[in-house]
DNA sequence: TTCGCAAGTAAGTAAGCACTTACTTAAGTT
DNA sequence: AACTTAAGTAAGTGCTTACTTACTTGCGAA
């Protein structure tokens, strides 16, 4: 009987690696829809298609579960091969020869199309800051402050060169990240529907990036 | 024996109108801290010093004292007497003066001010949008679509002005709300400690106001 | 002074929660 | 074919949850 749902996306037998992974995966789309408590232990057995003693043969408590979603996905994210922005070619091209457009527009690019493609991150994430577990201030240390270095040290360079006004770089990079992100948490959060604005995030990036040179331009 | 407590802040037996609007702060000040399925009835009860009976005397459900809350702020926050930047002479007058700097500054200022002093709401804000509550959508409805109008027809009676160059205003509009409201919430969420970014909220009023004004000049 | 009624509680209830136990089934090895 | 081992489950455990019931207390008006 168990037969026929076979196909059905998912083996009836896994091994513990690929059970535990999709564990994982069940759950951090759990967690990142309802919240740490607004999301049960029964919730993600169901969702998984096995019995919640399975849950806990993989990970001891729930707190644990979380725990190992944050760890897989602060690994992904935060460092694995290296930072995002420096595995874009054009980005990095443009931050060496100074180019500031291609520099905050493909910033701008990247980071919008990183989170319009892992919104149950960002929920996660959000919700994390939130509750005050540690995928937040973890995310915060390991990848957002090394961004505002990136960033501000790009301004910084170019201040020096005489190309920008003298502005805290830190301020400046804090507006740009807020024009990126807040846009973001809009799309995702607040106005799906895009009844207050709907642009292509291209063409949001494109501004975005242009307000910002045009307001730090000497 | 009670007695001993009387003069606690709190009086032992208060009015029926008294009690229910001491646990609907008590409430709103839990849901915005654990979220609305982290907080228990019992936890409510014993922060307003009563029994769980008696939040239930009042509030037939939970769903009912958080729909209350968002009733209570909604009403509170959302229109009240007008819209807040109606009650800040000094921008409506920069307004209609076309006074760009003092326009964008006393915006920026206020709406900061409001955020700093209002965490809890905040809070609530964020936690209604990820859980889907109406509040999310109310606020957004009767307050932050409003404030886009408000601002993007400032912006675009500038632009007719030729002050202005020519963009699309609400790009314009939320590149600056993203400014603001992702400063707020880092001070608030991600980085309380100020470790990336440590202004007062004039100085980051001020350069993301400039930002914004050089950014869109002709 | 007493009496009605609203403010208040102690002690429930059934359902739901995270987590466990004792057992069964399937796959790989020799 | 017999045996080992790991994947899997049904049916719990005790505790917590939202919500109730039956009762007690204290204040204001007559």
């Amino acid at each position: 009987m168990q037969k026929i749902l076979e196909n059905c996306d998912h083996k009836s037998r896994m091994s513990g690696d690929e059970r535990r992974d999709q564990i994982l995966h069940t759950a951090m789309e759990l967690f990142s829809r309802h919240g740490f408590s607004g999301t049960t232990t029964k919730m993600i057995a169901e969702a998984s298609s096995v019995s919640e003693a399975m849950v806990f043969r993989h990970f001891a408590t729930k707190d644990e579960l979380y725990g190992a979603i944050i760890h897989h996905q602060a690994c992904g994210a935060g460092e694995g091969e290296g930072f995002p922005w420096e595995q874009c070619p054009e980005l990095m091209e443009a931050a060496e020869q100074g180019d500031d457009f291609a520099f905050f527009f493909n910033m701008a690019r990247m980071a919008m199309a990183k989170h319009r493609d892992d919104i149950a991150f960002m929920r996660l994430l959000m919700y994390s800051a939130l509750e005050e577990h540690d995928l937040a201030e973890r995310f915060f240390r390991e990848f957002v402050s090394p961004g505002y270095d990136f960033i501000g040290g790009y301004i910084e360079r170019r201040q020096k060169q005489g190309a920008f006004r003298e502005v805290n770089p830190r301020i400046v990079v804090r507006a740009f990240m807020g024009m990126l992100i807040h846009h973001s948490l809009n799309n995702i959060l607040w106005d799906r529907n895009r009844r207050l604005l709907d642009v292509s995030d291209d063409d949001a990036a494109r501004e975005f990036a242009n307000l910002l040179i045009e307001g730090i331009r000497k």
